[in-house]
DNA sequence: TTTGCCGGGAC
DNA sequence: GTCCCGGCAAA
């Protein structure tokens, strides 16, 4: 058993932040007393490392996508036509299948075809070696992201003939009655644009077929504090063989897994249910198109992204690695919480420093990961329902509770409102010079950085 | 009072 | 190095 879990380790996974699923790493696991275990992840593409219960996490062997409730606003992958998309979840409806909003449109989706994280091995048949050489584990960057531009180039490519294949939006007008709202103007313009980034997620598949493992469902892992005498030491990610392989294996698996037609073949309804357009259905053809897409991939931090566009509401989507990008996904998803509001699931921690808003954890990681894959002159959208340029909210900051966190650097943290990514000098806000002393609270002292246990300077959370 | 952390000091 | 802690300035 431990053994198994210590091979998750450079795995990738969905965790949740703020309602929403991140791409992340597995980059170690501790025991804990009330848990058994905990997982610590690293946001990808940002230094933000926090420790999860398994049940939180969704990822191979881990928690199933489907055992979780997404929220409105979690970024997901489908596959429709061997073709995988990606779309936002506008919300669930009865049958508790998800209506994910696509380039403008919204389609049913059944819970279990819904993915957190890119099918890397599904959608175009690679080929075994592939697969072997494909290593979301490794921290070797630059090695893993190689393998990605392609899948990278798919998913923007998909988009894009998404839009030119199908969606007429030559009429305007239509177009408008797509937009019903915010969400879904920023959606198209995911697909329109080519500001942000896109990277595919290597590992990862929390693929829709269930399959063989036992989800750890647990019951009862609420607000709990996943807090525990995790001992700080940094467990070494240093990506051996035997981690190595045991991707692989999560890899072969997902190569054999029906998941390549998005359980037993049958594709997402995609029906047109906007507003306002009643009685409109139809099926949507998703050709794949292999018309030239111009951007060629750019290299931020040792991986090749695609630009396609602005990610709605801050989720960006990313891939994994290191130095990846985050991805988008929602939805805290402590299985079997009825109802989840936006805040109660934060990750991790306890009830240490309530005055802290989940929000600015999302958003530190949210702008984190922008930070990261936006070029100066673009914007990134900060968290937070409808509007992403407004919503001052003014919360204080928190960087990530409920773990260490590396050293962010200090102009990702804290701001609630989209801001210049890239400027120097980012505005700071009130509350940045918390420390993990003042965040997490002496009684989690041993959540603190080495530094604060230490009394020397924060290396978390500098100024 | 509480925080943050420098400067020392003990492994 | 890692880890603790006295003590002090600032909040
Ligand atoms: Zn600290």
């Amino acid at each position: 058993m431990r053994r198994e879990l210590t091979d998750f380790v450079g795995c990738a996974v969905a965790a949740p932040s703020d309602g929403i699923f991140h791409p992340a790493t597995i980059t170690g696991i501790v025991p804990d007393e009330a848990d058994g275990e905990l997982i610590r992840v690293r946001f990808d593409g940002t230094s933000v490392e926090q420790y999860f219960k398994k049940t939180q996490l969704v990822g191979k062997n881990l928690t199933d996508v489907k055992d979780v409730r997404l929220q409105p606003d979690q970024n997901v992958f489908l596959t429709v036509d061997e073709k995988e998309i990606i779309g936002i979840i506008r919300n669930t409806i009865d049958t508790g299948a998800y209506v994910v909003a696509i380039e403008g449109r919204q389609i049913t989706v059944e819970r279990d075809q819904i993915r957190l994280l890119k099918d890397t091995m599904g959608i175009r048949n690679r080929t075994q070696s592939d697969a072997a050489r494909r290593r979301p584990s490794s921290f070797a960057s630059t090695a893993s992201s190689e393998h990605r531009s392609k899948d990278e180039f798919d998913v923007a490519r998909t988009l894009v003939s998404l839009r030119t294949d199908i969606i007429d939006f030559e009429d305007m007008e239509r177009e408008r009655n797509y937009e019903v709202n915010e969400r879904e103007k920023k959606l198209a313009q995911l697909s329109r644009d080519r500001n942000s980034v896109i990277c595919e997620n290597p590992s990862s598949s929390l693929s829709a077929s269930s399959s063989s493992y036992e989800a750890p469902a647990n019951p009862h892992m609420d607000d709990s504090d996943i807090d525990s005498d995790i001992d700080v030491e940094r467990i070494d990610d240093d990506p051996l063989a035997e981690i190595d392989n045991a991707c692989d294996d999560m890899e072969i698996d997902q190569a054999h897994s029906p998941k390549q037609h998005v359980s037993g073949g049958r594709s997402p309804t995609v029906t047109d249910s906007m507003s306002g357009i009643s009685g409109f259905s139809r099926s949507v053809p998703i050709v794949p198109s292999h018309s030239g897409w111009g951007t060629s991939p750019q290299i931020i931090g040792g991986i090749k992204c695609l630009r396609i566009t602005g990610t709605p509401s801050g989720t960006p989507i990313s891939s994994n690695s290191p130095k990846g990008n985050l991805s988008a996904h929602s939805v805290p998803i402590p299985v079997g919480t009825p109802v989840f509001t936006a805040s109660g699931l934060l990750i991790g921690s306890p009830n240490t420093v309530p005055s802290i808003s989940i929000d600015s954890q999302a958003r530190f990681i949210q702008q984190q990961v922008n930070q990261y894959h936006l070029s100066p002159n673009q914007f990134a959208f900060s968290t937070g329902p409808a509007s992403p340029t407004s919503s001052a909210q003014t919360s204080m900051s928190l960087p990530s509770r409920g773990a260490e966190t590396i050293a962010p650097p200090p102009q990702f943290r804290s701001t609630g409102v989209a801001q210049r990514i890239g400027d120097r000098g980012v505005t700071k806000r009130p509350g940045d010079g918390k420390k993990c002393r003042k965040i997490y609270g002496v009684e989690n002292r041993h959540k603190w950085c080495s530094q604060c246990r230490w009394k020397k300077a924060c290396q978390a959370f500098t100024d």
